[in-house]
RNA sequence: GGGCGAUUAGCUCAGUUGGUUCAGAGCACUUGGUUUACACCCAAGGGGUCAGGGGUUCGAAUCCCUUAUCGCCCACCA
């Protein structure tokens, strides 16, 4: 036989991939089909694909495999995004490393070596993506700064600011010393920190008294302009009116009251620092306090910082404690745990910091968002749970800082003419800023030199918050045929981590501008995680390498190893045993393959056993089919992995084939054999999303296929009916093979040695799967008895009971034990199961089919213990 | 500090409105096996007080209360 017994991934996958590509299976163009779509949630231009990127795109790839089979319009837009704080560091760093300062270069400088970068490494991760299999329509790839989608981007900016919704706040933000930009609240981590709290005394103005307080940050003293108490704090009402002097600067300020202050926390006195703090700005806002920025950019001290100036704040607090300890004012140091922010990307602790900055107003555009998810259904998420946080969020939700200090992102279209905070104007170009600034200002002959646009770029999130509307160009053209067709798309396949950042985003996003949902379903994937449940990450270097994965597992090993055990929403504890199960599943298909293909096919009469065997596969098989398909309603991708993986590993290949296998050397009857190709090709078809390159390659060794009969584009099976009957006769039929077999090994009996079997059919199960029973138990012939057969052992299923003569081998001991210890076990059944039917509010209170189900369950055991009575005196 | 969710076999998880199918699956494990597709295999088998405690009910893995442990989200206590 010339097929090898090793199915070879390697060979393969890449063969069918080409083939795919070449006769443009993944392309989609609107047509009169249903259309299915789903856009990738774009991965970081220069990213590498990693475990949780494999998971993702597995998932989108299943569901979008299954649409087309359906014979949708499938159509799975690619692409990757600009990433600006990730992007902007990474060539920051690269700089760097080749002695260039980031400060040293112009804007235009800078961006040109951030393109060339993304030049580089940009769209390695989207080749990545093609060795997993995926099935993207990548004439349609898209990046989020491509002309046209910094035109829709920055036509939204206008818009909104039109509409009045996008403003410019003198704000506290979160500083990001690190990367020296601002991020949005959803940016920063909390995590906790052990700190030490410092006791300082300053010392009230014109007397000789010390008020004490306590701060976990000593630096910021410099820039302290109140010092706060509570105004029904009993041990202060002295202080209050009076002055105190700040340590080190020596500045006058005064004592002010505020009920912000905590009477229990530290010692009830407050100092207040605005600039460095967002509740001590508040406090301020409420008594005109002078707001003094003690750091530069970079969380250095500045001339604030006096004699500590250039210090950066971490050093300078040190310095600081040990100055005020110096003079003796420090009166002790406690340690306290407390949260601290941090930045997601940089993890540098976040500065609360005073700056210019441009919101967006999310209070009335977040509304549909909340009715469609929350109150509609209108857009569902996988797993429900996590409407929660989501309904959590949304109503808590504040406006949106947009603005990044960064240069690689959309510049801001907001353009200054003067030196004043609103002398600016926003627009889509320089020159139609200019034609309004020239209105706003009635200054005809300013000119666009007197324009200078801002500097800052956009969040990243305010362009791909625009996705499932820009890349089929709804922005620009709302009206379009694509978008009209493809939008609102299906599916959303993502983490939960970004459910604020972009997934509601987006919904937000999709109602304001097409006012529809961007999408049906939302299925939130867990976090890949290690066997010790750590999160994959580089730095702990426990994240395999993904395309080392491929190549020793095969795409398709690696993605029935992801999918094995990972429900929606739940994390994924992922080892390479799994890859290696989707391996091992792979060879076990193309192995039937190759028993099947190996058979010599005749014009020869079906054997009974066979016609029976097909007809109840036919029937498991359309069974499994309303399984899957209800699995796959529900997104419950696992499970109709599993589903698929028992229907072809345990009833097609361990059931159907040993069936109907011809003797060895014999011909197959051609009837049996046409049948088995077809179930093969069914199967095939169900397994496709989850294996494609396995079950191309099978699916065209079947037959010759032209172009237009590629198993990527076939017809999925249509769910007819079940015969139940058929499938719980048969169950029953594997019970009675089991115990043959069990049987045999008992006795060591060689499965070539055929045995007699005798039946006392108490059940009066019909004798349908006889033939089966005959042929997988090597029975030499099957017999009806009438009455208990001496000198055979036994075993029973339900209650009839079946005998294989075993002359001389019997161990009449051994026989009594097992019929004692089975009669007793059905005994202790049967009286849990009267005493429920006596029990008089049992039968009044259950419903009839269960006070049903119990009868007939006392019933059989009844008729078991008969059996097994009988069989214990034939015994004696 | 507030909220949400979880806890079922060695591991990863199913278990839909309490009652045919309720104690399950896959992997792992044990024992046999050179049966002419596959040892990446075949067959048989062991294994769980459903986290602990209490309650409701004729009946609880499932509903309620409570304790413990874990996870996630949100939050400005110096």
């Amino acid at each position: 036989m010339s097929i090898p017994a090793q199915y070879d991934a390697n060979n393969v996958e890449n063969k069918w991939y080409d083939y795919w590509m070449k006769h443009d299976y993944f392309h989609s163009e609107p047509d009169e089909r249903e259309p299915y779509t789903i856009v990738i949630p774009p991965p970081n231009v220069t990213g590498i694909l990693h475990m949780g990127h494999m998971l993702n795109n597995t998932i989108q790839d299943v569901l979008i495999r299954r649409a087309r089979l359906q014979g949708k319009n499938a159509c799975w837009v690619p692409g990757t995004d600009h990433a600006s704080i990730a992007t902007e560091a990474k060539v920051v760093a690269k700089l760097k490393a080749q002695g260039i300062e980031k400060n040293d270069l112009t804007r235009d400088e800078f961006l040109s070596h951030a393109w060339d970068w993304t030049h580089e490494y940009g769209g390695v991760i989207l080749e990545q993506l093609k060795k997993l299999g995926c099935s993207c329509d990548w004439s349609r790839t898209k990046f989020t700064m491509d002309d046209d989608m910094n035109e829709s981007v920055i036509q939204v900016f206008v818009d909104l600011f039109n509409k009045g919704l996008i403003y410019r706040g003198f704000r506290m933000v979160n500083w990001d010393p690190e990367a020296k930009t601002t991020l949005s609240d959803e940016e920063v981590n909390h995590v906790e920190r052990t700190d030490k709290l410092y006791y300082v005394k300053y010392k009230i103005q014109n007397e000789d008294g010390y008020v004490t307080i306590a701060t976990t940050r000593p630096e910021t003293i410099l820039g302290d302009t109140a010092v706060c108490i509570n105004p029904n704090d009993e041990r202060f009402t002295t202080l209050k009116g009076k002055q105190v002097i700040v340590p080190i600067c020596n500045r006058v300020i005064p004592i002010i009251e505020d009920d912000y202050v905590d009477i229990e926390f530290g010692t009830g006195c407050l100092k207040v620092t605005p600039a460095h703090d967002v509740n001590d700005k508040e406090i301020g806002d409420r008594h005109n306090l002078e707001v003094i920025d003690i750091l530069n950019e970079d969380a250095s001290l500045n001339s604030f910082g006096l004699h500590h100036q250039g210090k950066d704040r971490v050093i300078a607090r040190k310095d600081v404690a040990k100055e005020l300890d110096d003079m003796g004012i420090l009166v002790k140091t406690e340690e306290i745990t407390h949260k601290v922010g941090t930045s997601e990307r940089t993890k540098a602790v976040i500065e609360p910091r005073l700056s210019d900055q441009w919101f967006l107003n999310m209070e009335n555009l977040v509304k549909p968002a909340i009715t469609s998810v929350l109150e509609d259904n209108d857009i569902k998420l996988f797993p429900k749970k996590f409407e929660n946080t989501y309904r959590h969020w949304l109503e808590n939700i504040r406006d949106w800082n947009i603005s990044r200090q960064l240069l690689w992102g959309q510049q801001i279209p907001a353009y200054f003419y003067g030196d004043g905070k609103n002398d600016f104007v926003v627009a889509t170009s320089a020159g139609e800023a200019l034609k309004l600034a020239q209105v706003k200002t009635g200054n005809e002959l300013l000119t666009k030199a007197d324009l200078r646009q801002d500097k800052d770029v956009l969040d990243t999130w305010f362009s791909s918050w625009l996705w499932p509307m820009s890349v089929f160009d709804g922005i620009r053209n709302p009206e379009n045929d694509e978008i009209n067709y493809y939008y609102p798309t299906n599916d959303l396949v993502t983490g939960p981590d970004i459910l604020f950042f972009w997934v509601a985003r987006m919904i937000i996003a999709g109602y304001e501008y097409k006012g529809e949902k961007p999408f049906s379903n939302v299925y939130l994937t867990g976090l890949v995680r290690d066997k010790q449940r750590r999160k994959m990450s580089k730095s702990l270097g426990n994240s395999p390498d993904a395309l080392k994965l491929i190549e020793k597992f095969g795409a398709d090993g690696v993605r029935v190893g992801l999918l094995l055990s990972s429900a929606a929403g739940n994390d994924l504890m992922f080892e390479e045993t799994l890859c290696q199960q989707g391996k091992a599943f792979g060879n076990k298909v193309w192995n039937a393959f190759r028993l099947i293909s190996g058979w010599e096919v005749a014009n020869i009469e079906q054997p009974e056993s066979s016609k029976i065997a097909l007809e109840w596969y036919e029937s498991k098989f359309q069974k499994t089919l309303l399984e899957i398909e209800d699995h796959y309603s529900k997104y419950r991708l696992s499970d109709v992995l599993m589903s698929t993986y028992k229907l072809i590993w345990d009833d097609f290949c361990s059931w159907l084939l040993e069936m109907i296998k011809p003797g060895y050397q014999q011909p197959i009857d051609s009837t049996t054999y046409k049948a088995v190709i077809l179930i093969l090709e069914n199967n095939l078809k169900v397994l496709h999303p989850f294996m494609p390159f396995l079950t191309e390659e099978i699916w065209q060794h079947l037959a010759t296929r032209t172009p237009e009969e590629a198993l990527i584009i076939s017809k999925w099976p249509e769910v007819k009916s079940v015969n139940e009957t058929l499938i719980s006769e048969f169950d029953f039929a594997t019970e009675v093979v089991s115990g043959i077999r069990t049987i045999r090994k008992q006795k060591n009996i060689s499965f070539k040695d055929s045995i007699e079997l005798f039946v006392l059919n108490s059940e009066k199960v019909s004798t349908t799967f006889d033939v089966v029973i005959s042929k997988l138990g090597n029975i030499s012939s099957l017999n009806y008895a009438e009455a208990q057969v001496e000198g055979a052992l036994t075993f029973r299923v339900k209650s009839n009971e079946y005998f294989v003569p075993m002359q001389g081998a019997i161990n009449i001991d051994e026989e009594v034990a097992k019929l004692t210890e089975e009669l007793s076990y059905t005994e202790g059944f049967l009286k849990s199961v009267q005493k429920k039917l006596s029990n008089e509010r049992f039968v009044a209170g259950a419903p009839e089919q269960v006070v049903a189900s119990e009868k007939k369950k006392e019933a059989d055991a009844l008729a078991k213990i008969e059996t097994l009575k009988a069989s214990l005196s034939s015994l004696n």
